[in-house]
DNA sequence: TGACATCTACGACATCGTGTCTTAACAATA
DNA sequence: TATTGTTAAGACACGATGTCGTAGATGTCA
């Protein structure tokens, strides 16, 4: 069972509910549709539902207003997408990307640096 | 400039490039259907047109029928749909992604111990 | 040369996912 | 009760994708 990717708008949800934890359909809003005038109300819904569906996201209904909190972390998405990236092209391997990365140089010393402790153990 | 991302259909016709080298439309045609009867000549055409258009595949006429091959291997095309990953999710860097992989024990030890090779540069 | 098969290019279409909007039911509060 | 805000669900436009059909181009063989 992999972890399915996300399109942009229900992504954009949960990069917002990434960076603030626990949020109402109204704040969600408003954050993502500032400038518009029109009532998008319901396209909120709609991308909440659909990520409620998918399992990305809780709703927590004890208050008055319905909260909403990612159900997966972003590490947890990142690397679930990581991984089937890895099982679509390489037969589950990352050696191969990894090692084309360094090849083009497209990792900075920094970054191997840290790569290299965390494979440390 | 990301690499963009293919759509199954045409990753199958990568998956059968990047396996075989150079083909033809009709070669293409009896590995990705076999069993059918009906005349898929033009799915596979329209597939490796649009392949050429997004700059994927590339086309030899000079004999009489027209032989395709991988403008972009495997490899590349693999790092680069990692990259891609890594800049919408986790600012570029792989150290999240790998980091919680590594927690999560889906690297086996052979992998890591390919990994520390590939980074000890 | 003409008939036939194959290859190529492209138009058309059904389907699905995505993003949006609308409306209506519901709840809460003044 | 009137008003405001919230939730749910239906409807739709649009684009991407996968498929098919057709017509022209090219080649082969009698």
């Amino acid at each position: 069972m992999t972890i399915q990717s996300l399109p942009n708008a229900e992504l954009a949800v949960m990069e917002l509910l990434w960076r603030e934890g626990r949020l109402t359909a109204r704040q969600i809003l408003d954050q993502l549709y500032p400038d518009v005038a029109k009532p998008q109300h319901g396209t909120v819904q709609r991308l909440l539902q659909r990520l409620r569906a998918k399992g990305f996201v809780a709703r927590d209904r004890d208050l008055g207003v319905n909260v909403f909190s990612p159900a997966l972390s972003r590490e947890d998405y990142a690397s679930g997408q990581l991984e089937s990236l890895a099982n679509r092209l390489t037969q589950g391997s990352l050696v191969p990307m990894i090692t084309r990365l360094v090849e083009d140089n497209k990792l900075s010393q920094a970054e191997i640096a840290r790569l290299r402790r965390i494979l440390e153990e």
